[in-house]
DNA sequence: ACGCGTAGGTACCGACCGGTAACATCCTCG
DNA sequence: CGAGGATGTTACCGGTCGGTACCTACGCGT
């Protein structure tokens, strides 16, 4: 369709995105194209088009469209990896202000307008059980499920793993249903995740000598 | 004995389909491939071979494959509204009863080999957003909500709606992340889920004259 | 000045896809 | 029996897709 037409037009805006090595551009337009309209729909030549290139160095650079996609599943764990390091790190490992902040970027994610699931969860719909990126897609989602149990665990919930569990599905429950309408139960995630997390019992901290930090 | 794996047996031997009619046959094929291999790599050609028809024959039933599409999502949304019903039929509207069924369902859904998420969500993810499909989907899902909202209003819950959203996202994001990995969270969703349901605060049923049903 | 690696551009290939035309066949019902 | 409608079969069309060959042009270090 008008694939190419829309997304130059919102790409002519970025000035910056000329300046970058050609397999940067392919991996931003990648990013951008893959996750607006999937994997399937969008055909290397409109990635390589609108990373102001052209398919032979797309070629060059990867050596075939799932070559492609297991680096663009590889940028998006990276990036996602990268904003739990950054929760943490910005809260000194202080596991209330990470909690907060880590249900601010829930927040965040599930109102941007241009929110159509996780990236990554989307992908794994696509993909067929013996792709190449299935293996970093699992890794991925185990991953951030670990982490939460660990922050959960830092900030002394009484059955951190079940927590865990319980946020963790309604959460990517809340990204997949926000697909199936913006009004339904996933614009209430925040909420019950606030309440879910102020009501869940923890232990007593009591015998802490200091206070505890995820880091 | 779930709708899946009935449906499963149909196909496997597949000793009554060459006995369908045309466009069943065409529906049952599609309805199996479209939820294996996706929407966009499953092409007309296969679904009219795996009905033992013809190309033809299919474009003579459906106008185009976004139609048969439409159908498809419609197919499976009646399906999942017949297995709720079935639900609330055979227990006569009593809600404990009804609930432990549809645990039994989800428990049965989650443990199925061939599972694969939910194919409306699948559909949802693989669709564009002007899709004639989608209005189908998110009436759907927003019907299965409300399924849940009733259920657990009859079955006295102090908390009907919020409880609802939270059973309902935890069984989407299941459903979601089973494909991100079987031994992931969505694993011990039903374990999550009797403990949820039990306890979870209700009415005092002191009240009530006689015991309410759904029905 | 030179050479070399990287990138841009064009043209092309074979495969596949959604969709259609035209015709043969079969079943049913009058 | 005969006619009409539904189905099967084949071939085809135009477009797109992933992927490649080949050549040019620029930049950079020596």
């Amino acid at each position: 369709m008008n694939t190419l037409q829309i997304n130059r037009l919102r790409m002519d805006g970025s000035p910056e995105l000329a300046e970058l090595p050609p397999r940067e551009r392919i991996m931003v337009a990648a990013r951008d194209l893959f996750y607006r309209y999937g994997l399937h729909p969008v055909g290397v030549d409109a990635i390589a088009e609108t990373a102001l290139t052209n398919k032979m160095t797309l070629y060059r650079h990867f050596k075939s469209k799932d070559d492609l996609i297991v680096a663009y599943i590889k940028r998006l764990a990276d990036e996602g990896d990268e904003v739990w390091e950054r929760i943490i790190s910005e809260n000194s490992g202080n596991p209330e202000k990470c909690l907060d902040a880590w249900v601010d970027y829930v927040e965040d994610v599930l109102t941007n307008k241009l929110e159509r699931g996780c990236a990554i969860a989307n992908a794994a719909v696509e993909l067929d059980a013996e792709h190449p990126a299935r293996a970093v897609i699992e890794a991925y989602k185990s991953r951030k499920r670990a982490n939460l149990v660990k922050l959960f665990k830092s900030a002394r919930y009484r059955e951190p793993e079940l927590l865990a569990d319980e946020v963790f599905l309604l959460f990517e429950g809340a990204r997949i249903n926000i697909q199936c309408g913006k009004k339904g139960p996933a614009s209430r995630l925040v909420r019950m995740l606030r309440n879910l997390l102020a009501a869940a019992p923890r232990l007593s901290a009591s015998k802490v000598r200091r206070s505890p930090t995820i880091a």
